[in-house]
DNA sequence: TATGAATGAGACTTCATTCAT
DNA sequence: AATGAATGAAGTCTCATTCAT
C-alpha cells in the first residue's frame, strides 16, 4: 500500500496526488487507506520515512567499514547509485517532491541528507589526515563545502542516469575521477586560482 | 505582477499557491491576472520562462568570450552563484518547484539546464583539446557526465549557500579547486580506479 | 449495552454519536451491536423507549391511587423529579436530544409526554369536579393548557435543578405552591384580567 | 440567506442539515454561503444570534416600562408568545436545536434565556416588595425557582400553541391566571404543604 | 480597463453498514 | 456467538475560473 503511495506521490507531487488516486493504485478503497494511515500528511510522512531509511540502509550496507577513505567513498557511492536506480520513485519522492511541501517534510529529508553529507565529510577529513601537510585544505574551501558539492554532483548524476542507461559503476567512477582526484591535488597544495 | 507570482509560487509551490494569494500579493484583482495571463498554467510558465531567461542571461553576461576554458568556466560559475544569491525566489522556482509539477513545466526547466550543461561541456571539451594526449578522457566517463556532475555540484552549493553566508566567489573557487583540478589530473592520464 | 448507548447519545447527540463510540463504550464489538439492534435508528428508538418507560413507570409507582387530587399530583411530581435527577442521561436523551432528530423519534417522546400531561389533566379535572361551582375554569384557559403549562414548568425545574443542588422535594413544593394554589383561586372564581 | 439557514437548521438539526441543503434552500450556490459566512459553525452562530436578538427585542418592545409588575409581565408574555408564533423556525432553533450541539452554541442560548428569567425574576421581586409582609416567599421556594418555572411553562405553551391554533393572548392569560395568581396566594402567606 | 460577485468541480475525511471467518 | 477488515455514500470546505458592470 505504501508502494502505491510512493509511486503516486513521486509522479504527481503531494498536492496533486489525490487519495482516490492512491487508493486505486493500491487496489483498495479509500477508507482503508485512512484506516491504516490516518491522513494524507501521515501517509506522506510514512512514505518519506520509509524511503529515507531504505536509502541510508542501502548505503550503510554498501560501505566496507575498515577500508581506506577512498575505498569507503567509492563503495558508498556505488550503494547510493544502485539503490536510487533500483527505486526511482523513492528517489524522486525524496529528492524532488518532499522538499516542496513544507517544513516538517523537508526537515525529514534534510536529516537524511545531512547524514549522507556527514559520511562524505568524514571520508574527506580522513583523507586529509593521511596527508603529511599541516594545512591541506585552503581557506574558504571548507571540507563541508566540498562534501556538499560532492553530494550535489551525485544527486545530479542519479537523476541523469535514470534517463539514459548509465550503470551505477560508471557514475561512481566518474565522481571518483572527477572529485576525489581533485581533492588529492588540493591536499598536495596545488590550488586553482583565478 | 510576475514578481508577485514568482515569490508566491516559490514560497508555496504551484498547487498551494492560490490565484487569490497571487493577485493580492500583486496588489491587483484576480480577473486582471486572468486578463494578462490566461490561466494558472500560463502564469506559471511565464514565471519559469522569465526566471530561466534571466539566469542564462546573467551567466552569458558573466563569461569572457575569448578567455581560456578554465577562466570561462570560473566566470560563468561566478555569474551563476551571484545571480541565484540575488534572486533566491527565482532560483527556488526553477530548481525546487518547477520540477515537481509535471511534464510541461519540468521540460521548460530541463531546457534551461541543458543549455548550462552544454556550456560546461564545451569548456571541458576545449580543455581536453588543448591537451596533447590522444584520448584524454577514459571510457565510461564521458564529458557529458562530468558536466552534469559539475552542474549538480553547483546547484547543491547554491542551495547550501543561501542558508549560511557564503559568497559566490567562495563557492566558485571551491568548485574550481574541486572539479577542474580533478579534470586536469584526468587529462594527464591519472585515473582513480577501484 | 443500552446503558452505553443512552449515555453516549445523551452526551453527543444522535448524529454526533458514532456507532464506534457506542460499541467501545459498551465494551463490545460493533457488529455485535448490529446483531442485537439492527441499525442506528432502531438503537436510538430502543433507548428512547426504555427511558420513556422507565420515567412513566417511576411516576406511576410514586402516585398514591386513592388519594385526593393535590396529593396525587404532589407525589407524581416527586416521582418525576427524583427519577430525572437519578437518571440525568436518560432525561437528557428524552428532553433534549430526541426532539431534535426528526419525526419518528420526536413522536415517541411526544407520546410519553402526552401520557404525563394526561395524568396532570386528570388531577386538575378532578379538583374542578370537587368544586361546587358550575363552571370553575374560565373560557380560553382550558384544563389542557394548564396541564401543559405545569408540565413545562416541571421540565424547566428538572433541567435547572441538575445544575445546582436542588432536591426533588423543593422542586415539587415550589410547583405546588406556584401552580396548584393558582388553580385553587381560579376555581374560586378569582381570575386575573389585564 | 440566513432565513433559509434558520429554516433548515430548525427542521433538520445542526448535524443533519447539510450545507448543500441550506444553499439550495437559499437559492444560491454553496461557495457563496461560504463566502459570506465562513463555516457551518459560524453560520449556525449567526442564526442563533439573530433569532435570539429578535426574540429579546420583541419582548423588550412589548413591555410597558412604567406599569405595575403584573402588567409588565403580562405584556412581556404577550410579546413572547406573539413573536414565537410568528417565527416558529426561529423558536425551534433556539429552544430545541441550539441546546444540543455543544457548549459555544448552548451558551449563546443560555445567555438569552438568562435575560428572560432575569426579567421575570424582577417582576416577581417587585410584586413581593409591594406586599406588606416581611417575608412573603417561603424557604426553599426562591424567587429564581419560581421564575424558572414560569419561563418553562411559557416555553411549553409556546411549543404547544404552534400545533393547535391558540392565540398569544390566550396563552398569556392562562399563565397569568395559573402562576401569578398562585404567587399572590403565596405572598399572602397561604402555602400548600403536603 | 478593472472588478465584485458567483460557481462547478473536486479534495480530504467520516461513518453506518456488511462480510468472511 | 462474535469480530477484524473493508467500503459506498455523503459531508465540509477550497479554488480556478467566469460574468455583468
Amino acid at each position: 500500500m505504501l508502494d502505491a503511495a510512493v509511486a503516486t506521490f513521486a509522479r504527481r507531487g503531494y498536492r496533486s496526488a489525490s487519495m482516490d488516486e492512491i487508493a486505486e493504485a493500491a487496489g483498495v478503497s479509500k477508507p482503508l487507506v485512512y484506516l491504516y494511515l490516518n491522513s494524507k500528511d501521515e501517509l506522506f510522512t510514512a512514505c518519506i520515512r520509509r524511503e529515507a531509511d531504505a536509502l541510508t540502509a542501502a548505503i550503510r550496507a554498501a560501505v566496507e567499514p575498515g577500508a581506506p577513505a577512498d575505498r569507503q567513498l567509492w563503495s558508498g557511492l556505488l550503494g547510493f547509485f544502485e539503490h536510487t536506480a533500483a527505486h526511482p520513485d523513492g528517489w524522486t519522492l525524496l529528492h524532488t517532491q518532499a522538499r516542496t511541501v513544507g517544513e516538517p517534510f523537508a526537515a525529514e529529508v534534510a536529516l537524511m541528507r545531512a547524514e549522507i553529507v556527514e559520511f562524505v565529510t568524514a571520508q574527506i577529513a580522513a583523507a586529509a589526515r593521511d596527508t603529511d601537510r599541516a594545512d591541506p585544505i585552503p581557506a574558504g574551501c571548507e571540507v563541508a563545502a566540498l562534501a556538499h558539492a560532492l553530494v550535489g554532483a551525485a544527486e545530479s548524476l542519479a537523476g541523469w542516469g535514470s534517463g539514459s542507461e548509465r550503470s551505477g559503476r560508471e557514475n561512481a567512477a566518474t565522481l571518483m575521477n572527477f572529485a576525489w582526484s581533485g581533492l588529492a591535488n588540493l591536499m598536495r597544495g596545488e590550488h586553482w586560482t583565478p
